[in-house]
RNA sequence: GCCGCCAUGGCGAAACAGGCAAACGCAGCAGACUUAAAAUCUGCCUCCCUCGGGAUUGCCGGUUCAAGUCCGGCUGGCGGCACCA
């Protein structure tokens, strides 16, 4: 019989698909599972390699968990708002919910092409309004427990795409789409207050079964750090307060830094008298995108605010106040206390300045660069401090700053507020009206969704403003409130909006009263297993993390974190070793691979291709090699004998082989799992035929990787039922042992002979064994034996001198 | 610059908790089958060698009876953060 992979593969899939096989079951009684990937942002150059690697992995563990007894939830959907869709809608003037539809059409096809189970009853798409309905609806509970707020703030906006981005959006200065510059500009923004949950997502992160990486990456982005803020008394008779992690070194303070946006500018206005040059570098900052601030940072530019100085609390001198943008607005409280002596920045500004710089910290050379070592140096020419650590000088003098009124401890955090508004059409529409009596008033949660208006035009307007701008007929409003005449938002939602929560969706899909009812979210929350790319781990993921945290408040969810445990699944690169890319010319399409080989050998391919977590080039030939595996899986049937038992020499194997995969599968090591399974096979070929019991478990333990062949081959040897109905194999510990094995004797560490010992041979048995090997006998004899080592079933060593 | 991760044959990689380095696969070589090729099957496949052995997991050192694995120092690569006070 010949293995028709394309019959086989359209045989299962579509019986799949008329019997929703893979279904989560609604009985609420089951011991649940509920297996989570990354939804796709269903782009029109169609699935990429890289899907099926994250997608496969998390479709065996569900496979292999519907086997064990489970209940699963294993969904899929499109993450489908995005700015793709909406360029490819102005170049073209068409909406861009058409050809959306028709990406997913795509996408749908090829993931089933794949043989994942997901379970398509539940398939969820962010632009459905039935969908969105929640989005907006989490918003306004945002807004009503004051979590979201309008503000008008500097903001990254790309001179290319004419949009707001987020922070997280600009990479290394530029538009992270684009590449375009990227100018600070002064807009009105919906804004979430992500940074009132920041010490929440960091301390909870001790509850979850993150890898160490994600942890390590959300920890840094958070950016915790503690300190102390300082208020300097200023001769313009006011305070000037700044924000430090070494208050330690306040007496070598010999300058103040502020941003070149500080409010205090403009109060001081009056009484700077070298105002002209104050306004022109201001002005000079402001027209530097992040890009060029951050290029030029190792030369320090800046102006002193002539006419205003600060005091030192500490030793009484008055001392200078710069701006400079080394010193961020975002930042703390956008002012400093430059100590010269001991921070490489300020040493660097203070060279530029001809600014005093004061040793504070002795066991450094400051006359050659800035001292910056907490654990070593002790303090110097600081009064009360003299003599202390620099631990314990942090002490003291916060104890000071608090007694005298003159500052406390605090801590900050790099995070900032998200910034949510975008001025694009292709999104959530922000449900929110504004009216000149009631101010931002909240869409009555009754009348969502709102639904995003039909355009022709998909440009933001001159102003900058979002495309729906233009529809003034759906702009101008009536207040909910009272009632008077009002204006709709036009900005919407960005694209991490829906992704926030859809996870919570997918337990209850259809609700058309909730976003999820209380039950559903008991029984399926939080997601045991959510595997996805690295990329997402400091955007999407701590999105998640903070809608979950902020529903959990408000008593929607029943869970402090919405994921138990992250994964993450390294990139296939092209054959060249390089990043896949249409430029490269190096990317391979799963269309074809499918069509050439199979969607079985594709996934175990994928599987195989090397450690999980790590990157790993494709290879044009090394798939042929799983072609072959699951040929010879197909030729099994040629030497098929009865026996409703293991054979005796094959026993082992088989139990060693399920131990093997099981727990291979749980700690996502699929490549030696394969291997395991080859080896397997292997030593049946090399017996010469396979029993009934060893091919049906051989196809279960192969089912979860490649589900097609072992389902066809479970049907034609008529094991009963469908594979997928069947019962995970058993092995028997004791049974994966052999009752005798073979160890290496080394003298002196080097092996010189073997021996075969059992379960209850004693270290004497074993070296008087070694001893009777001529080689061993050989290199001991004539020497002192100074040590024997015999570790039980690993290796004998005899140590001689 | 700071933080994290990684380095093993011609290639992708294995190696449980410190115990025979290179499982499994690719490529290659030889043989069988074939008129021939492909496919398939069998065997070989880290390097050196005086055929007894010796060397070998990026480099240098340490701990240990024993190190790919642990410790210290370097080199190279990847990822993240990046004037965050």
């Amino acid at each position: 019989m010949e293995y028709n992979f394309k019959e086989i593969e359209k045989k299962w899939q579509k019986r799949w698909l008329e019997q929703h096989t893979f279904s989560a079951k609604q009985d609420f009684t089951l011991p649940k599972f509920y297996g989570l990937v990354e939804f796709p942002y269903p782009s029109g150059a169609g699935l990429h390699v890289g899907h099926p690697r994250s997608y496969t992995a998390m479709d065996i563990i569900a496979r292999r968990r519907r086997l064990q007894g489970y209940n699963v939830l294993f969904p899929i959907g499109w993450d489908a708002f995005g700015l793709p869709a909406e360029n490819y809608a102005m170049a073209n003037k068409v909406h861009p919910a058409p050809i959306t539809h028709k990406n997913i059409d795509r996408f749908r096809s090829q993931l089933q092409m794949l043989g994942l189970s997901f379970d398509w009853q539940r398939e969820i798409n962010t632009t459905d309004p039935q969908y969105y309905r929640w989005t907006q609806w989490i918003f306004i509970q945002l807004f009503k427990h004051g979590l979201a707020y309008k503000k008008e703030m500097a903001v990254n906006f790309c001179t290319r795409c004419k949009v707001v981005l987020a922070n997280e959006e600009v990479v290394n200065g530029v538009c992270e789409r684009c590449h375009g510059p990227v100018i600070r500009k002064l807009q009105s923004q919906w804004m979430l207050a992500i940074t009132k949950y920041a010490q929440r997502l960091i301390d909870d992160l001790d509850e979850v079964d993150y890898i160490d990486r994600v942890k390590t990456s959300q920890i840094n982005w958070i950016g915790r750090s503690t300190g102390a803020e300082v208020r300097f008394s200023t001769t313009a008779g006011d305070q000037l307060t700044v924000y430090t992690t070494r208050p330690d070194t306040l007496f070598g303070a010999t300058y103040m830094v502020i941003a070149p946006e500080h409010q205090l500018i403009e109060r001081w206005k009056e009484r700077i008298t070298n105002l002209p040059k104050v306004r022109e570098y201001q002005a000079m900052a402001a027209r530097k995108s992040d890009f060029e601030r951050t290029e030029i940072a190792k030369d320090k530019t800046g102006v002193e605010l002539e006419g205003v100085r600060a005091i030192n609390p500490v030793t009484g001198a008055e001392i200078p106040i710069f701006i400079s943008d080394y010193v961020l607005a975002s930042y703390g409280t956008g002012a400093i206390m430059a100590v010269p002596g001991h921070d490489t920045r300020d040493y660097e500004f203070a060279k530029v300045f001809g600014l005093p710089i004061v040793e504070v910290v002795a066991g450094g050379d400051i006359e050659k660069e800035a001292f910056t070592d907490i654990s070593t140096g002790t303090m110097v020419n600081s009064g009360f401090l003299n003599g202390l650590t620099v631990e314990e000088a942090k002490k003291e003098i916060v104890k000071w700053l608090v007694q005298n009124g003159k500052g406390e401890p605090k801590v900050n955090f790099k995070l900032r507020d998200w910034v949510f508004s975008r001025q694009r059409y292709w999104g959530e529409p922000i449900p929110m009206v504004y009216c000149e009596k009631c101010g931002w008033v909240p869409l009555p949660e009754d009348q969502l969704p709102l639904v995003l208006p039909d355009l022709d035009q998909y440009e933001q307007t001159d102003t900058g403003e979002s495309p729906l701008a233009r529809l003034t007929d759906w702009v101008n409003t009536t207040c909910p409130c009272c009632g008077g005449p009002a204006r709709r938002e036009t900005d919407t939602m960005p694209q991490w909006a829906g992704s926030s929560w859809y996870y919570l969706r997918y337990m209850d899909p259809h609700n058309q009263q909730q976003l999820v009812s209380p039950e559903a979210v008991k029984y399926w929350g939080p997601v045991d297993w959510y595997n996805g790319g690295m990329e997402h781990t400091t955007l999407h993921l701590l999105y998640s993390r903070f809608w979950h945290k902020f529903l959990y408040d408000i008593g929607v969810v029943p869970t402090r974190e919405p994921y138990q445990k992250r994964t993450s699944q390294g990139m296939i690169l092209g054959e060249d070793g390089e990043k896949m890319s249409k430029s490269r010319g190096n990317v391979i399409n799963p269309d074809e691979i499918v069509d050439t080989y199979g969607a079985d050998t594709m996934r175990l391919y994928e599987m195989f291709i090397g450690d999980f977590e790590k990157t790993a080039p494709w290879s044009s030939s090394s798939i042929k090699g799983c072609k072959r595996f699951l040929e010879r899986t197909f030729g099994l049937m040629d030497i098929l004998c009865d026996g409703e038992d293991y054979s005796e020499d094959l026993a082992m194997e088989f139990h060693r082989t399920i131990k093997k995969v099981s727990e291979d599968i749980d700690a996502m090591g699929f490549n030696t799992a394969i291997a395991a399974m080859m080896a397997l096979i292997n030593r049946i070929y090399q017996k010469g035929s396979v029993n009934r019991a060893e091919l049906r478990t051989f196809l279960l333990l192969l089912n979860p990787f490649a589900p097609h062949i072992t389902e066809e081959m479970w049907e034609i040897c008529a094991f009963g039922g469908e594979i997928s109905g069947a019962s995970w194999p058993a092995y028997d510990e004791a049974l994966c042992r052999a009752d005798t094995v073979e160890i290496a004797v080394q003298v002196n560490g080097r092996v010189r002979g073997r021996i075969s010992v059992g379960e209850d041979t004693t270290q004497q048995q074993a070296i008087e064994m070694a001893m009777a090997d001529p080689k061993v006998a050989a290199e001991v004899s004539g020497k002192t034996v100074v040590k024997q080592i015999y570790v039980k079933g690993k290796i004998v060593n005899i140590v001689v001198r």
